[in-house]
DNA sequence: CTGAAAGCGCTTACAG
DNA sequence: CTGAAAGCGCTTACAG
């Protein structure tokens, strides 16, 4: 019965992290044959089978770790890529971001998370450059323009998710929203309503191009179908639904003050109310419903997003899904195949569509 | 009037990475120097002030990164915290990591996430030791017996958050259901309800510590205020809220068979029904409204969680809110502290309190 | 105040 | 098939 003990005594350098050169040590080889064994070139080197048992026996009996910081250094590829986020508290962007992580693994990559304000943009950046990460993801609204000017410098690719207006550099991968507004007009119509109104948002920040695009298609859509939007049909709300840090407030009455002035617009009011997110949806189905309104046989309400809050609401959402994670997932394809194929820093746009999810808040109007 | 143009000439290696050597040949000084200068040490190594100008500027000029790789190798620590997520797509674990992130930014550190199922979590544990991660936080409900094995050896401190049961490695951070428990009840006695029914998990995982001990709350809770629970007044659902990759899909059947089961009481339906996790709560309500109830006046719902969906429902969810963000934060203060001041790896419980958030799905019984 | 030198742990030609 | 050697980019005593 052999003694593990006596074994285990065997005279190996005990102090101190346990290296390849440990290994070859207590193997009794030298440090490039347990490099080569480890890191799959045994065949390619020709290395005889019964060596490559006392290299591997050895590594695991000291519970060796190759160190990948080290190998890094040597090979000049780290294996990382960031994915730089601001507004981390949005569930959305989670989901984007489990998305790209997925595929990341896939390939092999591993996955740095870095938060960012206009505070601190600057010193994430520095971080990312240091650390050699291989390539960015970017959801983020700051200025990013210095970002751009040196991952040009460093040859580092790029890729912006839900980026809602063009980028100078890299790719940019967003959703296109036009499919689902779509859908969502031609299932209104369908249904049998005709005065239809929109809920926008009411923030200021990049005020055309970006976040009144939805407000654009909407108007647009309508137009092509010949439907009027009378003034005052577009009511503009601004909630904060996420707080920075730890106090999150929820102040909706923008929102129930966009639903109402609505409701009692002097044309009568709408049959359906179309939102550019969900959560204002959630907010004018509460505000229909805190008025008496039944949701969808008084009015039928459609949202922007598919939250999680979607499906659990009452009644369940009906709404313009965002392809999230997909988002994530494409960002991060195009990236490692930027990494792979050599990357074309020159601005490159990909749309994927979003679709329509109907529940339970729309049906046919009633009187 | 200088020509940037020829100053730009000055002959450099411009060949290859811009290393501290350059910098150093760029500004004629030497490599330590450099190193110095950049890290701070200059007072202390009492250089000048005009040679730090020149250091300062070669560098700039060069657009110098230091290799963060290539230090962590020299001094051994990297500097980075991993973040182990196995239900990444669920929202609450969103908010626990977004909370360690920003601790672990404002301590310096830089955060890594890499998601696990059983099939790659071996995988991922060795990356992790192969990466250096100087801790570890952990979102996982596999065996983690393996991984702290290796910590142990390699002295990583290891932080598990929302774990529910003990761990027999380093510190355990999770909320304190019991304080937001007896809140509810509180509220729930204080509105005028005696007749209070529970809808509990049917999961089977982990069952009496882990996953139960919401629903074990309750009926101890219920027993120190001589509340009786009729049988079958605790009901079960076993709803997948999220599923993995990019098809998700919520079968609410369950959940809705839970809350009928209590609705049909064959003693008479309860005038309020606490749920184990606002998921529940929500479809609990759908359920009512759809057989004509009305929360809160036919029936009152409390939830445990405060998801988003929860102030965005109709009527907005009373719940038990889980300090997600807290437990984060705590959880990564906790390994930072570790980390300076030495870890001790025998099992530690910390516990952060939830508490009651009163919204309007709750309300005096009528009739 | 500044520079030459050793060393972190690895990989990769290059000899034999 | 295997080993000695150079080098990745950095930091850190140690001389001067």
């Amino acid at each position: 019965m052999p003694n593990r003990r006596e074994d285990d005594a065997v005279p190996v350098p005990s102090t101190g992290p346990v290296t390849a050169a440990k290994v070859a040590a207590r193997a009794g080889l030298s440090r490039a044959t347990v490099t080569h064994v480890l890191n799959g070139r045994a065949a390619e080197m020709q290395i005889r089978p019964e060596t490559q048992q006392r290299v591997l026996e050895a590594a695991r009996e000291l519970g060796y770790r190759a160190n990948a910081l080290a190998r890094s250094v040597r090979t000049g590829k780290s294996g990382m890529i960031g994915y730089i986020v601001d507004d981390e508290h949005y569930e959305p962007y989670w989901h984007t971001l489990v998305g790209a992580m997925a595929e990341a693994e896939k390939e092999g990559f591993t996955l740095k998370v870095l938060s960012a304000t206009s505070e601190t943009f600057a010193e994430r950046i520095r971080q990312c450059m240091e650390l050699r990460l291989e390539g960015l993801l970017l959801r983020v609204v700051l200025d990013k323009r210095p970002l751009y000017e040196e991952a040009n410098r460093a040859g580092m690719p790029v890729v912006t998710v839900d980026e809602w207006v063009a980028q100078p550099y890299g790719i940019r991968v967003s959703a296109d929203d036009a499919v689902g507004c779509c859908e969502a007009l031609t299932q209104l119509l369908d249904l049998g309503h005709s005065r239809i109104a929109f809920i926008s948002s009411g923030f200021e920040s990049q005020p055309t191009e970006g976040i009144l695009a939805r407000e654009g298609l909407f108007l647009r859509e309508m137009d092509n179908r010949g439907l009027p939007v009378p003034k005052g049909y577009v009511s503009r709300e601004r909630m904060e639904v996420y707080g920075r840090g730890a106090n999150v407030v929820h102040d909706a009455s923008t929102c129930v003050a966009a639903t109402a002035s609505l409701l009692d617009h002097p044309a009568g009011r709408p049959t359906a109310i179309f939102c550019w997110r969900d959560e204002a949806a959630l907010v004018a189905i509460q505000a229909c419903q805190r008025r008496g309104l039944r949701v969808p046989d008084d009015i039928s309400i459609v949202g922007f997003s598919d939250l999680s809050a979607a499906w659990l609401s009452s009644p369940p959402l009906t709404t313009c899904a965002s392809p999230w994670g997909e988002m994530g997932q494409t960002a991060m394809r195009e990236l490692v195949k930027g990494l792979k194929e050599g990357f074309d820093p020159s601005p490159r746009e990909i749309q994927i569509p979003s679709g329509l999810i109907i529940r339970e808040s729309t049906g046919m109007p009633h009187g």
